[in-house]
DNA sequence: GAGTGGTCTAGACCACACG
DNA sequence: GTGTGGTCTAGACCACTCT
């Protein structure tokens, strides 16, 4: 995790955060920075890369790379990654709380898609999202109990549940496959997210897989229309 | 274009189609390959990394680079492609028909995003989609009137808007950035949607640019729920 | 013409997977 | 241990933008 040129990345990441270079303005050129940072510029625009897929900056051949005009907290969709990963590179404290933990037969659809046995057990959680103290996304999640049994138990209490499988399980996801859709929130919805009943929200449904391509997680999430989307695409 | 990189990549990726590498199976080596084409393992990677952001291929630390599978939707999924092209993928069949087509003074946000002057004109057309006979979605597209003068008088007529930008004007589009929210349907668009007035909708902004990473085309579009996007994530 | 990003070389050492 | 991808060096030349 410690490479260069992530340690860079972050570097330049968090110099655009505080406003030292400013949207529409030009970051230093990657031969100036490969001197600064005491590395190769290879180095330089390996991390560089990275901003990109980020959506903080854009290069423009033959004039300089700028810094992305501001944005709104949004969800990138280029990248795998979590909510609170994704909030922190955006400059954003992200918070979650647990609404509820259970263990469940699974229900059908999510069997199916969980690729399970019938009468397979599988571990739900409902989580909460906040950002900067309000209220964004109701989460439901779906894990195959066979292999995350202890979370029906133990609270996550905040911790990154991508950490969590990876280090207490071993579990790598490296994939997934999401779909996006709008929704009226129902009664219980409005009531958690603030907002009235029958508000536009949007749905989200991802199905996860490890590196073995073996589906790990099914997870459902209601977000306010604030909390936008944006993915980058290519020809 | 013809860089060695690019067109490794295209070997490389017509292999993978022709079925010369399968799905889940392991390509040659970074190394072997790089003996095979002449070059050095960094030119390899950069051709690599193509194919990962084309969700050929996953690399696999300390093993290997693998097919990916479910190849064909992918690709579809994760492109920058127009509407029409979009739905024929999903073996539908699409229409659309002109609204509305005028040039007007760019507002405020839309002279913004188009890195427009003050006071500069643009083009606006407004497009009823249809799929299977439904109306799926409206469109309202802004374009630069400066860039493509004649659309501000000639209807378009069910022709992608892509091609004709790239075989009349000799625009190529080739990377956007689209914004990803849920809205209520207006009376306006619940009336052209038939839906109900604050039924939900999903709303997509997007933003084209050309290969010098100037604006091109600024899309709004209002679809419903039904015709839900999908998303390929790789972490 | 000067400065910027885009591509490429020819190596090196490290971290990880697998038999 | 061997082979794989991950990172990094220290250069080079080219293509493009801006003035």
């Amino acid at each position: 995790m410690s490479t260069l040129y992530s340690r860079i990345q972050r570097d330049l990441a968090l110099s655009i955060a505080a406003g030292e270079y400013a949207p529409g303005s030009r970051i230093p050129s990657e031969t100036s920075l490969a001197k600064r940072f005491g590395v190769t510029r290879m180095t330089v625009r390996h991390a560089v890369d990275g901003l990109i897929s980020e959506g903080l900056v854009t290069r423009r051949h033959g004039s300089g790379t700028y810094v992305s005009q501001r944005r709104q907290a949004q969800r990138a969709l280029n990248r795998l990654s979590g909510f609170t990963e994704d909030m922190r590179g955006q400059g954003r404290t992200a918070s979650a709380s647990e609404l509820s933990r259970s263990e469940v037969e699974a229900p059908g659809p999510v069997q199916d898609q969980l690729e399970l046995q019938p009468g397979a057990h599988v571990v739900v959680l409902e989580r909460l999202r906040e950002v900067d103290g309000r209220p964004v996304a109701l989460q439901r999640v779906w894990l195959p109990f066979s292999r995350v049994p202890e979370l029906a138990r133990r609270s996550l209490d905040g911790a990154s549940l991508y950490d969590t499988l990876e280090q207490e399980y071993g579990i790598r996801v490296t994939t997934a496959r999401q779909r996006i859709t709008a929704v009226g929130a129902t009664d219980r919805e409005a009531a958690i997210l603030a907002v009235a009943e029958g508000a536009p929200l949007i749905f989200a449904e991802r199905l996860t897989r490890d590196s073995n391509n073996r589906p790990v997680e099914l997870a459902e999430t209601w977000s306010v229309p604030e909390l936008a989307l944006w993915v980058d695409l290519r020809r």
